[in-house]
DNA sequence: CTTGGCACTCACGCACGATGAGTGCCAGTT
DNA sequence: AACTGGCACTCATCGTGCGTGAGTGCCAAG
């Protein structure tokens, strides 16, 4: 079929180029894949290829270049995922089960990835807005300060400082410990907030001032969106490979590292919970970065995702490969955090 | 005095230099700077100069370019510390006095340090070991499940989780409670530790198991050296500003950065309490970061340094600015700190 | 010690032509 | 209808040569 010649010659170009960086021409196609027809009739699919907007020649005279259509339809229907060598995986496998907290956890998944990949990781940590809260603690730390301290099922501990017009009684403070604990341990975030706001009022009146300002805390704690903000990046040396174009592709993306905010808006928006996504250059919302891809996927328990990690590299980069780094290190460390939440 | 003279062409040399990136000829100094000499004068102290060593010209026919030597010069003789204005001033103060933890200074200290500078920022967190034990707290998480929180002076928050094989009473845990809190509270990291190590042999038999396996978390998590390790990076963007010599210098800057282990080392080593060290060039400890300078200082109570802070930029920087930057930065941190402890 | 003058060096930019990779098209073959 | 060989054409790249000018070093005079 002449259709299948032409999608072969396609992935042939996306596969030569993403390991030249250089232009390919029908003549070293041919050569380097053992498609059986001479360069002639190559430069005729190339032709027709350009003509449905897949390739595209720099100019007159030189070789063709994947266009992000090219690379999309390459992700598609062309390349599928490279599966991972024992290797990696047992490498995966040792390296994240030794992780002893949940900070550690995903430190040692951008490097993972970022190894893998030999790209920029970016990790987002789990989102508090899921998560259930698991322990509530309140501590005293001066007479007239106490430390707050929200355990969620995730690791995540929050900590808050609270300054106290009188000292408290240790009684009291046991007390309101108790109740905190039993209006919102076990619930989720929302449900807690809505539990813990409704708590002063059913307090006497020498406890109500402290317990509302502990519960204002809280839930100032609980709605902190700072924390759902909060990702890992890693690899950043690999942006030295960008090659050409340093001003143009890796000057906006460094500073988009600096920006967790426009990194989570990149890495976000995963459709399904297992799958990988994939955004290739000027399919994602900022121009600037019109140059580089996006590989990413959810993490968490199965039906739903806590929070998303990926890898950003320019639209030329091994796909398959980084696909399959990405859902590996997703289906471990989703793994972990079960077993670590039983 | 002529040596005198000679002396304001290097400032002058210098100056230019950092200003417009090119090397700098006799006319141009002469009509930038007011000396009130020729150029032909100029070109007889440039001469002098390089003899010396202080300025080195990349090739016959070019202008005059400071060496590691010349800067060094200069930062110790001939700039002085740039006063920040009043609006830079307030800047900080406001920006550092809505920080809400530590974590959050730390990490609005990086950005202030990155703005101010237009240069790579790195800001050591607290160390512990000259913190003190504010509180321990036993939170029981489920039946065979404790999750230890190690509160530090700093406002620094360590947890640790620990299987227990059989669950201990309510009563138990409060007992212990009070015992870790009673040996280790307001030490030293390191008398703490010691004090812990004897608490196991002082107890009963049924105790002491579950005792030691919690001091054991505990003075791992005290000794840890993951924590003393942790800093924080910015303005990784402004590296997009180094202009030439990308491969050369900014890749390995770039790996530099994710290395935390070396950064500390680069900006460590940190004389004085409040004075700022300077690190130009080949003066570092890592070949590979010749053409970098590092501008450092200390940072915490005025008699002992906990952390540093500083930059890292091209050994061609501004450096009076950068200076004046880090150590207002440094200043202010400190007082927060002190004022956040009283 | 400073200065004007002068010869000299050499990076930089530009034009020019040769080279060759790669293309598009067409006529012939299967 | 699909493939192939041949051929003319385009054009980026590279090496060469040359003019230009910034900048220097040196020297003799002030």
């Amino acid at each position: 079929m002449v259709e299948d010649r032409k999608l072969a010659v396609l992935r042939a170009i996306v596969e030569d180029y993403v390991a030249t960086e250089e232009p390919v021409g029908s003549r070293a196609l041919v050569e380097r894949h053992g498609l059986g027809v001479s360069p002639a009739t190559v430069r005729n699919d190339m032709a027709a290829l350009e003509d449905e907007g897949f390739i595209h020649q720099p100019h007159t005279s030189a070789g063709r270049v994947p266009t992000d259509k090219g690379y999309r339809l390459f992700v598609d229907r062309l390349s599928g995922v490279k599966p991972m060598s024992a290797a990696e995986k047992r490498a995966i496998a040792t390296l994240l089960d030794s992780a002893v907290d949940l900070d550690d956890v995903v430190q040692r998944s951008v490097r993972l990835l970022s190894n893998l990949t030999h790209q920029v990781a970016i990790v987002q940590y789990p989102t508090l807005s899921r998560s259930t809260v698991r322990h509530i603690e309140l501590v005293q730390i001066t007479p007239s300060r106490i430390m707050l301290i929200l355990i969620l099922s995730t690791g995540r501990v929050e900590q808050r400082l609270l300054e106290t017009p009188v000292a408290p009684s240790e009684h009291q403070l046991a007390d309101l410990r108790t109740r905190v604990n039993q209006a919102a341990a076990g619930e989720r975030i929302a449900d807690a907030s809505a539990a813990l706001g409704a708590l002063p009022d059913a307090l006497g009146q020498d406890d109500r001032a402290l317990a509302s300002s502990i519960v204002d805390v809280l839930t100032e704690a609980m709605s902190d969106h700072r924390s759902d903000e909060r990702v890992a990046v890693g690899g950043a040396a690999n942006l030295a490979r960008f090659g050409d174009s340093f001003q143009t592709a890796v000057r906006p993306l460094l500073e988009a590292l600096e920006e967790h905010v426009v990194l989570l808006k990149l890495i976000g928006e995963v459709t399904a919970g297992d799958s990988v996504t994939v955004r290739i250059g000027h399919e994602g919302p900022y121009s600037e970065l019109a140059s580089t891809s996006v590989v990413a996927a959810g993490y968490g328990p199965p039906d739903q995702a806590l929070a998303t990690l990926g890898v950003v590299g320019p639209t030329r980069m091994d796909y398959p490969g980084s696909m399959a780094a990405v859902r590996a290190v997703a289906r471990y460390v989703s793994r972990i955090l079960d077993e670590g939440q039983q």
